[in-house]
DNA sequence: AGGCATACTTACATATATGTGGGTACTTAC
DNA sequence: GTAAGTACCCACATATATGTAAGTATGCCT
């Protein structure tokens, strides 16, 4: 164990690696994502990325919350309201997330072309 | 099934998806990172990327060889000799993981100092 | 001759991720 | 009064990811 003033993801105990896993894991990418622009409640959250059970995104918020990359506001209301916002952090996270996500989003096609199962680029 | 002329990460079904799933996957997105500036072979990218074994190394590579976004050129030698080079498609997403991954690298320890169980930042 | 390296593959076992259904305490809309 | 919405948690079951160990044909180094 040194004191490295960097991370070094290829390193499989550096912390940066987990890190990294966070928030590229199936839903963590996702979430970051959604929360780029708007702070969104629990529902919102859960609507805008389809296909995430409850229980994946009430997990998947509670890792991002515990590295410091989100925010959980709790109005202690019932019927419960709860709502999500980026930190510093997270908006820089977000913000590198996004650029992977956007390049891929706008160039599907050409990508599609590049497989070889490619049938007429059919996408969904 | 519409066609579209941008993918939608957020759609379940888009193929976007399952590619961002593909470059962020837990090994996935280390592999496009060591290839970013050299053409690597199998035994390169084993030593390179800390904890791997070679079933998920071999497994890795032909997933994003399938999406077209590396290219394995076998020399046909014995012993083996094969190594693994990025297309464009590829350059492109690993410039963007490597984005990320070094944004965190380098913002470790006030990373590590958002986390509730924040000792001392020891960093391995 | 013996041992290590190369780039994998396969079978088997295990770890981790994820889904499903049900429950909660209460509000609001129909 | 009945149904739906809210933000979860829990137990249980299953799916997917990953590790381990062994095998292959041959070259190179000692």
């Amino acid at each position: 164990m040194r004191n490295f003033s960097r991370g070094d993801v290829f390193a499989a105990a550096c912390p940066s690696r987990q890190i990294l896993q966070h928030v590229t894991s199936r839903w963590g990418g996702l979430v970051l994502i959604a929360l780029r622009e708007e702070t969104l409640r629990f529902a919102q959250l859960r609507r805008r990325i389809d296909g995430i059970s409850e229980r994946m995104l009430a997990q998947t918020l509670q890792v991002l919350e515990g590295d410091g990359l989100i925010l959980r506001k709790d109005y202690g209301e019932v019927p419960p309201r709860v709502d999500y916002t980026l930190t510093p952090a997270g908006r820089e996270i977000s913000a590198r997330v996004f650029a992977l996500s956007d390049w891929i989003e706008k160039n599907l096609p050409e990508l599609l072309a590049l497989t070889p199962d490619a049938a007429p680029q059919t996408v969904q």
